[in-house]
DNA sequence: CTCCAAACGATACGAGGTATCATCACCCCT
DNA sequence: AGGGGTGATGATACCTCGTATCGTTTGGAG
């Protein structure tokens, strides 16, 4: 519990640093948005996301949430992928603009990977098509234990 | 050109035998969904099947296309992601589940990856993870040669 | 060939996401 | 301190994608 809200403090302290870095500014909304995905135990959709806003700051705009979920996806501070449901939901990446975590079809339950490696894969992958990595996703798909 | 079409017809051939061991029917609707994905160069977005497979067979209605997508996804023959632009779109997995591609996030092109290396990585989070492995989505993100 | 659950096509509906536009806030410059 | 310009905002109207409904058709087992 302390262990993750400290972890939830750094993601959001590097996240607005990557958002500084790149120019835009640190505004009232973009910086809601931030706090109510970050302090999230678990991926939000859009629609979660500006029910928290609504919540830590009534006075920001619907269009606003979804302008901020724009940049953060260019500024690969975030990633939208489906896990279920209709709405994507968006995922936070780490500082190296990493992520990796396990869904279980069954339940649908999402499981983060700290430690996916995948980096001697990925030195290959780059070396092969001449590509700077700047950042991977890897979904793993399969039955969880209670599942089976 | 050639060998591009007789890996296609694999990836078709492949889909239609997963869908009837799964029992489902295979109907004209579905049919042509498959063609139109099979026979694509490159992902396509909802609208993009629904446009393709009016033009394959014009009797299909759209409803049955997105029901056909919402299959193939569930039995892990296609996988919705967002690549650029509002929709998602479906890549079509390999016969064990796997899919990977590179996207350089400036050109937006996206780079197919046959051999990705992660099985090494796979069978460490099967097992630090009491998970059984059934497939995977590895998307590297960088920027590609041209772009640098 | 027959039968019936599964799937279908058409259509109306609803949620998610976007475009527009007047206003606001920040920051630089003098 | 004050003016001005740029980037962002909030409100709202709008549009697109995807879904629910429902009567009809069809694949395929027996």
């Amino acid at each position: 519990m302390l262990v993750s809200a400290v972890h939830h403090e750094a993601d959001l302290r590097y996240a607005v640093e990557r958002l500084s870095e790149s120019g835009a500014k640190l505004t009232r909304a973009r910086r809601a948005v931030l706090e109510v995905i970050a302090d999230s135990r678990k991926h939000l959709s859009s629609t979660e996301i500006v029910a928290g806003v609504l919540q830590r700051a009534p006075s920001v705009g619907r269009a606003s949430v979804f302008r901020t979920l724009d940049l953060l996806s260019r500024l690969a501070i975030v990633r939208p992928t489906f896990l279920s449901g209709r709405a994507p939901v968006y995922v936070l990446m780490s500082e190296d603009g990493h992520h990796a975590h396990i869904v279980c079809p069954r339940c649908l339950n999402v499981i983060e990977i700290d430690e996916c490696h995948v980096s001697h894969a990925l030195s290959k992958i780059a070396q092969e098509h001449d590509i700077h990595v700047a950042g991977h996703l890897l979904e793993v798909y399969g039955l969880c234990a209670p599942c089976r």
